[in-house]
DNA sequence: TGATATAATTAGTTTAGGCTAACAAATATT
DNA sequence: AATATTTGTTAGCCTAAACTAATTATATCA
């Protein structure tokens, strides 16, 4: 890694790499079409790289990337392959959408964020069963609007409140009725909490769970 | 919304924002401290919100948002928030490193993309049951390398080797045994594949999946 | 009430990345 | 071969967004 690129550096790296993988030759007009700029553009973009390093230029001859250019471009594809996947073939976004999304992300995502974002793309797709149940869950919920039959358990209802998260520190409420299976259920009834029990949120952890309670008393 | 706004007067709308969230009331130079910039800039910068109709701003006043400011800057503010829960709470990333990635990606995803993700932490965040399963089975996934026992099953394992993707394309390994659910076993006999057979690694696709293999013979 | 410190502003420069227009080289066409 | 067309290059200009240096307000205090 010599210096940081620009995006619009990498924009033209990973053009160069993209184009290459499909024709015998890259040349300039290939890549001002590519990214919907001007030759002259391209032309000043291909001097900076050339001082970097990164591309083999001749005057009006073909734009080759060096070794060191290989592997710039490389990581930057690789970014946006990774971030296309996550935005269309998980979150659903439209494929257009994604792959733009993807265009502008690649430059800025750092490499330990997307190196968690590859892995929870592996995670899910090397998933042993296929596409997992929750994904698939996520895809109704979505669509919609609500979580499908088997994930709408909830471990109790309050009287009168929609859901014990929607409690604050310190507020308290009163337990209607425990639903869900039995597991979760049997664990509930074992810490003491059963219908009509008054209890009291004492801290809410940041994702909402665990969750923890004071019963009466 | 007037016009698109530029990365950097988002980034100033945001921290006029947010430090309105806090103090009473914003400067010059708390933007300028906030932002790490000189006060000059943010002197630049205030004249073509301004123009923009976004802030009011009178010669060595305080700095206030007009209406149509406080929509702006409050969107940016909660892609802000939405990606850093997203990286650091859901991915695990570092919280600095989820911060300064979510200061970048904020000025560069789509509203598809958002709604989807915001989406997807609501879901997850929502759940009934707490953190699912398959979130805690990710962070062991990350942490340790390899998934939790529940779902560590595989399609097949090799013959001294821990998994098929270990191997390199051209690379050879035996069947050993078909481990996992009967549905996913199925189709690997289907293919051919059963224990004892030899099997050679053909290609990898980038993620590692799908992968092409080819059967002795 | 001045003197001075702090804050805000203006003016001018720099860097990145586009653009157009004019020109040069390579390729195609007659 | 001569000319036309396409492609590539150079030169010069524009904008955004930072900077520095110099200047002008405001605030504070002896």
């Amino acid at each position: 890694m010599v210096e940081a690129l620009t995006p619009s550096l990498e924009d033209y790296l990973e053009a160069i790499w993209v184009i290459g993988l499909k024709e015998k030759v890259v040349r300039v007009r290939d890549l001002a079409q590519q990214l919907r700029v001007t030759a002259a553009s391209v032309v000043g973009a291909l001097k900076v790289l050339e001082g970097k390093g990164l591309v083999v230029h001749e005057r009006y001859g073909y734009i080759e990337l060096t070794q060191e250019g290989i592997l710039a471009a490389k990581e930057v594809y690789e970014k946006h392959k990774a971030l296309f996947r996550f935005l269309h073939e998980m979150l659903g976004v439209e494929a257009e959408v994604a792959e733009k999304d993807a265009c502008a992300l690649e430059h800025y995502i750092s490499r330990e964020s997307l190196e968690r974002l590859v892995a929870f793309i592996r995670f899910v797709e090397e998933c042993p069963e296929g596409e997992p149940l929750w994904l698939s869950s996520f895809h109704y919920f979505v669509e919609k609007g609500q979580r499908p039959e088997h994930c709408q358990r909830e471990g109790l209802a309050l009287e009168g409140y929609p859901s014990l998260r929607e409690l604050q520190p310190g507020e308290r409420g009163k337990v209607a009725k425990l639903k869900g299976e039995s597991v979760v259920k049997r664990r509930l009834l074992d810490m003491g909490i059963v219908p009509g029990v008054e209890i009291e949120v004492v801290k809410v952890a940041p994702l909402g769970d665990p969750l923890e309670v004071k019963l009466k008393g």
